[in-house]
DNA sequence: GTCGGTGCAAATGCTTTGCATTGAT
DNA sequence: ATCAATGCAAAGCATTTGCACCGAC
């Protein structure tokens, strides 16, 4: 078994609270997802595994995990938050397509030695960071260059 | 008067739209906040300056700005939009206490000829980016107060 | 005079919470 | 046995929307 449970574990254990069958099925769940994950995404993905476990419950589960420095809310979009498994990860920062909407997961040291270089700067200690890219991909790039000639020629008229 | 106002009225135009009294205000009440603002606290700073504008079209028209280019959403954190005023600035990234809460903006071109390289690597083309480090500020606010007027003095230049 | 804009209040949708019941230790 | 966790439904809260009146072009 994954040894994020036993993470988990010993965090809860720590906090006095408990081990229970639904928050290890949440833990589990979101191994699955492997990356980034929306809350009603995780619920489908356990209803799909037969866990019926209630919404209440996956947020609840979500901010212990939070505490527990074995996730994070990526923040994509203001709609909702997409949390992260990061525990024993490096940090995996993000590409987004304006138009697509598609992502692209990527692990840059240089971004790690530049922003620790920043935070030196001004003498302070680096704890995390979030990186996204807002940028067009190949196709998203094309849709977007034929609407904006398209809207040259009404600019015209 | 500022050439945003300009740039608003060009694009507002430009969708066939209207350059109406309260679009005017609520862009000149995020001229004055000048950085990162909330929708709530843009209202109040109207609300201040005697100009009565409702709720729903400071909505409205922080979504056109979006639209525009004038503005971006800068979510900081998943409770509610943040929002920067970016048309004619260099990108500003963040750093943030993770015991206080202080905000810190920086310029880092490192950081956009480093996002820039990433992109050209997977063929996208960059448009925007969000950077934000989560950092401990070395021992209380005064040092925070000192970097954070630094970081002014240097934004004058 | 025409549409689009505004204000209000109601709706939306993600997330949290109160409460009675269930379950881990 | 105890005390926290769960599920449900209701509440919260930032943001959006429907609609009747108002105002920029």
């Amino acid at each position: 078994m994954a040894p994020l449970c036993a993470v988990f574990r010993r965090y809860l254990r720590s906090q006095g609270l408990k081990y229970t069958t639904e928050r290890a099925e949440i833990l589990e769940g979101i191994i699955e997802c492997d990356g980034v994950f929306e809350a009603e995404e995780l619920l489908l993905e356990l209803r799909r595994g037969g866990h019926d476990v209630s919404k209440a419950t996956v947020y609840r589960t979500i901010n212990l995990l939070i505490a527990a420095g074995i996730i994070i809310q990526a923040l994509f979009d203001s709609k909702q938050s997409h949390y992260q498994l990061i525990y024993g990860k490096a940090p995996r920062d993000h590409m987004v397509c304006l138009h697509t909407g598609k992502l692209v997961e990527f692990v840059s040291p240089e971004l790690i030695v530049l922003r620790d270089r920043i935070c030196r700067e001004l003498g302070w200690e680096p704890v995390a960071h979030r990186f996204q890219i807002y940028a067009l991909s190949p196709q998203g790039s094309a849709v977007i260059a034929a609407a904006v000639s398209q809207e040259e020629e009404s600019d015209r008229g």
